[in-house]
DNA sequence: ACCTGTGAATCGATTCACAGCC
DNA sequence: GGCTGTGAATCGATTCACAGGT
């Protein structure tokens, strides 16, 4: 569920590079110092071919007849993927959903800082979760511009999804990852993700009940 | 990410039937009683022929000349995903994330019910979240089965994920949803669906680097 | 000898455009 | 006249298979 972006690339290709990363990391922990396609494909749970041609898009960084290096490859990898350089985050809505996000760990191991909480209600402003203060989701213009956030989280009740969305892009914000359960509309060149628990279990319900 | 399954509907048209099941319930709840492709494809964020073909997928249920019947429709979706009868989930980790998704209301607004949840750390264990008792993890094979899930929903932390994958494939649950940020492997005929806010992130901050 | 990088072939999904029906 | 349902055409992504390099 994404909006046009741009191309070289192909958006398949890309959905996949973050688990190319993470098997890359893995293996670099280990102490792994060189790698195949095979074994890389064999853990990213992909075909070899697929995996050198997605690779590719990126330029050529294995060595013919021998492999990969994993560390060069996954700075290479890891500079496609724009995590170089550190991003900034906010997280709009703080309800369960968004606290657990603002906590989450894997969150700032990867290259992301939470910048900014917002929430309208009364008794959540002000607080402090996950070590940033709450401010009030009136003041998201304000406050989004000035702390440099280049991604927003959606975390809000499906009724203010689309509301708080608006604001985010009018606020010049161009991606957005939305947790709400519902469908948004952008315009173009926004780049708009969605993760929705009930689609999930409804596509797995639909395996359940069409078995052999 | 999606282990092959089934055919007859494709996997893409799969994917987006949540989706029209949303916009469906929405104008049934604002008393909308006909529609068309065009409508419905507006608010899907998708095309009125790619609906239409979507639809076709589910048997002929519009009205040539005139369009679709709101409620018809979104029972005939609903019985396609499987969401018609009540299914059974567990969850697997009651930290941060396994905790809001147990709290989150759109789980049994859309037919699912929390029937068991999981965790291994001893002070977790027999406390009840969202009036549900938190079982030891360890005892995963026996209560699966006695409560009759179908899908388990994993939210442990990374390095557990794929040991509690395993477990549950042999307790023979044949749909897993996994939050942790791993990539799992599953025997054929297990469907795996992954979502991981890290890569989701990733994906964003490769549209935010790569701009005109 | 081996494994990458890639054009060519295949496969599947999207879009077009119109026949069929109200 | 208007909108669905669908074959035909197009587009993109995956897989094959081998040439290129170490």
């Amino acid at each position: 569920m994404t909006s046009r972006g741009d191309r070289t690339v192909p958006q398949a290709s890309i959905e996949r590079l973050p688990g190319y990363l993470q098997v890359l990391s893995d293996l670099a922990a280990r102490g792994v110092t060189g790698t195949s396609s095979a074994e890389l494909a064999g853990l990213a749970g992909v075909g070899p071919a697929q995996l050198r041609k997605d690779l590719s898009h990126l330029g050529s960084h294995g060595t013919r007849g021998v492999g990969y290096d994993v560390v060069h490859l996954r700075e290479r990898v890891r500079a496609a993927l724009g995590v170089a350089q550190e991003l900034s985050v906010a997280i709009v809505g703080v309800g369960n959903l968004g606290h657990a996000l603002a906590n989450y760990s894997g969150f700032t191991a990867r290259g992301f800082t939470v910048a900014a909480l917002f929430d309208s209600s009364p008794e959540m402003i002000g607080t402090v979760v996950a070590g940033v203060v709450v401010e009030d989701s009136a003041r998201l213009a304000d406050e989004l511009a000035g702390r440099g956030v280049a991604i927003v989280v959606i975390a809000v009740p499906g009724e203010r999804a689309q509301a708080v969305c608006d604001a985010v892009v009018a606020a010049g914000v161009r991606e957005v990852l939305n947790f709400a359960p519902r469908v948004l509309q952008v315009p173009p060149g926004v780049e708009l993700r969605s993760v929705d628990l009930g689609s999930e279990l409804q596509i797995l319900a639909f395996h359940s009940r069409n078995r052999p």
